[in-house]
DNA sequence: CATATTTATGTAAACCTTTTCATGCGCCTA
DNA sequence: TAGGCGCATGAAAAGGTTTACATAAATATG
């Protein structure tokens, strides 16, 4: 760990200024090319790399966003926040993670981190599986975006906040639909939950388009926990409920990974996939289309959203102020789970 | 965006100097309560929270670790990342990523990042999959460590850094002790790739294992890809090369998404698993439990050692002059896909 | 060739903390 | 009561940049 050079050491070594150093590093115009190459040798014959506190503490911020997530070892997050990081990264811009658990975590502890480290923005998307976060999010999100610009996913609070969300309601219909048109009638929902943010959810669009054609609800819900665990059970339950002949035939569930542990306890108890069940699943996981049979699922175009959400937060001055708000339609990816 | 308020402004209007806003903010001890309450009270109304940047600048370094990983989405190193991230959120301090894609990001950009930063530290771990990036790696590296403390991951580079490693070859010794076990002869690997780092690859425990059983050695290379198809793609491959007869009765797959790829081909193919073929995966990722048959899989404990990355690293003082080593031993994890 | 303009460079203030050192104060001990 | 001590506080330097402003040098203009 040998003491690191600063711009005083290149500059005088170069015999120039530090405000020319400044400027040849940040590759600034107006600079002899001899100068500057004169610098530029200096600063690499001692490994010369600008600290960018400093950097940041002389120009009031940083070229760096934060993400807001709840725990991304669901995959959906993780994607999520893999694209974001790609996305800011290719446009310069570091990328640090906070993740909201429930509890164990200092909210306060994260706050200062958050406004104390001068980010660029801040990109949070809230947890919609629960409903007492919401009105902490409302709290975060007030504290944070009087600090900085902020865009929120999935996360429609009442501010006048851009928020980019993927359309859960529409996924449910096109799921619920398509199974209909396969001949269902009976379709169950893996996965009902409350939340604040009601319009949007895959219940809405699920009891929405299953009264449109005029069908009985058979809904499942759960508590946040291990998507897979969480399918399975949902599935253990509906079997001890119904009669063989008056099971639900078609399934739509919260995620893949539901879908997966439904998948897996029903072939367990003998039932054959399509044939007996027919199963959409939600998110497009990569793994759904490896499963036996393959997963049919809805595609939320998480990626978009995520270079969407880096995009908005840097142009801010474009629509932070307008409250920009946007939600993107999902596919339906057909495959071999309805047996279509 | 109301201009922030400073050190100073709540020195000001608490009657103290910065000196001992300072103290009270940092939570030292030797400040009169009354003095405290009057300052927190000042720090509160205005919504003050130090600036993370200007306090790095002032002691030098800055709470906040590094991550360089291959593409993250691969679930191996996702896993890796959040358990690093828990383990080091909790100890206050903050995460940032940098992924290490192949071409397309400057690397030199990173390294201004990663060194401008001033970092309490860099957690590394290359890119095992590819023989290229190993010079890549150790050059960074050697740059790296000249300024800050590392840790390396899986990358048992030149140098005495301390390096914490998975034992990939015991694994695969594992799997094939416990194949033959069951009576197999014929097991292949899917995924040998040569990398420098040969001593502990599965590539070497296979061979290793299987020359000390007297078996005759299948192995199915492939090249650095999506995982799920390079393992069905190896099924195809192996199918289309022996006779029904000749064909390996047993799978060791370079790791669960792989075996994944690997079943879905198998199943499309009329096998059924695992009568008539075995597998055994690599990684324990939460779904391989769920699939149908459950995946046997060895379980590398990669979370342990994500902890222990991170512990190392911030007591640096203890380890990083003796060029700290450690290999963790994989467990074996059974299940249903060798119909043990 | 003198002047106006552009380009290259330097000076110094600003960004916001932490921390060393000095000072003042109240209290104890001899 | 003088000397010593511990605690609470303040003043000022240091940390490494950017940038507005000033100035000097080079070039263009008439």
């Amino acid at each position: 760990m040998t003491s690191r050079s600063n711009i005083f050491d290149i500059a005088n070594e170069a015999g120039v200024s530090i405000a020319t150093v400044s400027r040849v590093m940040s590759g600034q115009p107006n600079v002899r090319p001899v100068t500057k190459d004169k610098v530029l040798a200096v600063a690499r014959k001692h490994g010369y790399r600008p600290n960018l506190l400093a950097t940041g503490l002389a120009q009031r911020k940083h070229k760096a966003i934060g993400v807001v997530l709840p725990l991304i070892d669901n995959p959906f997050y993780s994607k999520l926040y893999i694209k974001i990081h790609q996305e800011a990264e290719a446009l310069g811009y570091t990328v640090t993670l906070f993740q909201i658990r429930r509890g164990s975590y200092s909210l306060n502890a994260m706050m200062d981190d958050l406004i104390g480290l001068r980010l660029s923005g801040i990109i949070l998307s809230g947890d919609t599986m629960n409903e007492d976060s919401y009105s902490q999010d409302s709290e975060l999100v007030a504290e944070l975006s009087q600090n900085m610009p902020v865009v929120l996913i999935n996360t429609p609070l009442p501010t006048s906040l851009p928020c980019l969300s993927t359309s859960l309601a529409e996924g449910a219909r096109l799921a619920v639909r398509h199974l209909n048109r396969l001949g269902h009638k009976r379709i169950a929902l893996l996965g009902g939950i409350n939340t604040p943010t009601y319009e949007n959810t895959r219940e809405y669009g699920y009891l929405d388009e299953m009264r449109r054609l005029g069908l009985e609800e058979y809904i499942y819900p759960f508590s946040a926990g291990e998507s897979l665990f969480e399918g399975s059970m949902c599935i253990t339950r509906m079997l001890s409920t119904y009669s063989k002949d008056k099971l639900p035939t078609a399934i739509f569930a919260f995620n893949d990974l539901v879908a997966m542990g439904a998948m897996r306890q029903l072939q367990k108890e003998g039932y054959r996939l399509p044939e007996d069940m027919a199963i959409v699943g939600c998110d497009n996981q990569p793994v759904s289309a490896y499963l036996n049979p393959a997963l049919t699922t809805i595609d939320l175009h998480i990626e978009e959203i995520g270079c969407a959400a880096v995009n908005l937060l840097i142009n801010t001055d474009r629509q932070q102020e307008t409250g920009f708000s946007q939600s993107i339609q999902p596919t339906l990816i057909i495959r071999e789970s309805c047996g279509a």
